[in-house]
DNA sequence: CGCGACCTTGAGCACTGTCAACGCGGGTGG
DNA sequence: CCACCCGCGTTGACAGTGCTCAAGGTCGCG
């Protein structure tokens, strides 16, 4: 963690696509690729010579940690970037969550072109910020005492996500791509915690499920109260 | 959380403060300030005017969350620059730990000088996706199970960073400038978790305390085994 | 329609949170 | 220079929550 500069509101919305000539100027250095969901795009501690944007599709990166647990840094939506290095290798190793199509850019010629290219550089600036900032949120989830209050973080983070993206869906309807393990490994309790905090939320009318990956808010106000909890 | 494009080490060591022609035009736009331990530097939801340097000392950016639980976000060393920033208001609030000495740039100012200067800015860039590898740790650090496990972790952090700074230091002896308090917010914790992992720790033999803000690490391999426990 | 992956549920145990009390140590004022 | 005092840290007891292991249930894809 540490510092945080750049407020991405007052450069422009950084979530949304880049301007028109700078989709070009980028389009020139990547390639389009279509990925089946279950696949590894690159693994840890690897040659990082690629950056990643996603045009389509949910992607997780994560990493397995010594003893055993696995933990998910993030899920990767429309319009991210990925392929985070250090050391001229990559930190997480990362995997579709469904199809995906997406864009490889090497990263020398990103390089390049981010030193010609100020303002293109200042977006990819604003962009990072928000993933901290994200970051930070996803830390938050994470220390919030009991898994009810962690899952109830981790759906409004979703619910946010989705409406920013300007999703096609109905109201108060929050799309889930991933599976409870998935879920259990990025909120750091197990696969049963969630299934359980589930339940109870359900069962207290605070959300419903239309399918395994379609969740329904019914009672905001009492989702609010239970990520509330000291 | 999210993207994360470019490699510090790749790009030149981030953590470094900025070349001697960077700080000039820097140091041109920034005031310098000296503040006392325990003050607030900003408030979050405040207008972020500002962006801040450290030049010496060390300074947590905090948020207290609806339930009175305080969540710090980060820990701020010298070179690490703060002022994050979401909608043009402060996300988090920054108070010194200990006396500080930190540099104070108008933000607007700053747009405009990276904007001209790729170079400078792309150290800017850097700088920031440090920072989210840090913050990604953090998330690590919060989601192991056991308290002395996130402890450890925590150590090695500080250890890391303060290696990483070249301070002044004994071997395997590490500064621990915040009170239990401060880690227990960070780690999500409470401050007697806190008390008992450590004493814990020290009656193993693996840790031993001179001075309350000074740590030794006696047993490095046991301590990674403890952060390792699933 | 059937198989397999995913999800749910249950029982026992370990760990942390909370509340409360005590100990220590540095700073301040007499 | 000494004694007090208050912030900070430590320790103990009890209740609550999640983890683990194990078994059963359900959805969706071929």
């Amino acid at each position: 963690m540490r510092a945080i500069p750049f407020d991405v509101t007052a450069a422009g919305v950084a979530t949304q696509l880049l301007t028109e000539r700078h989709r070009q100027n980028l389009t020139g250095l990547a390639t389009l690729l279509n990925v089946p969901r279950r696949t590894i795009v690159y693994r840890e501690d690897t040659l990082a010579r690629w950056i990643f944007m996603i045009a389509g599709g949910v992607v997780k990166s994560f990493r397995d940690l010594p003893g055993g647990r696995r933990h998910i840094a993030c899920f990767l939506f429309p319009g991210d970037v990925f392929g985070l290095a250090e050391n001229g290798q990559f930190v997480n190793t990362t995997q579709t969550v469904t199809d995906v199509t997406l864009y490889r850019i090497p990263v020398d010629a990103l390089k390049d072109l981010l030193r010609r290219d100020p303002d293109l550089q200042f977006r990819f600036l604003c962009k990072v910020t928000h993933q901290l900032r994200e970051s930070q949120r996803h830390t938050i989830c994470v220390s919030t005492r009991t898994a009810a209050g962690k899952f109830a973080l981790f759906l409004k983070m979703l619910q946010r996500d989705g409406q920013s993206r300007a999703e096609p869906s109905v109201p108060r309807s929050v799309a889930v791509p991933m599976t409870r393990a998935d879920i259990a490994d990025y909120l750091g309790i197990s696969a049963e915690a969630v299934s359980r905090c589930t339940t109870r939320l359900v069962r207290s009318g605070i959300i419903a499920f239309t399918g395994r990956h379609h969740v329904r808010i019914l009672n905001s106000a009492e989702l609010e109260r239970v990520a509330a909890v000291t």
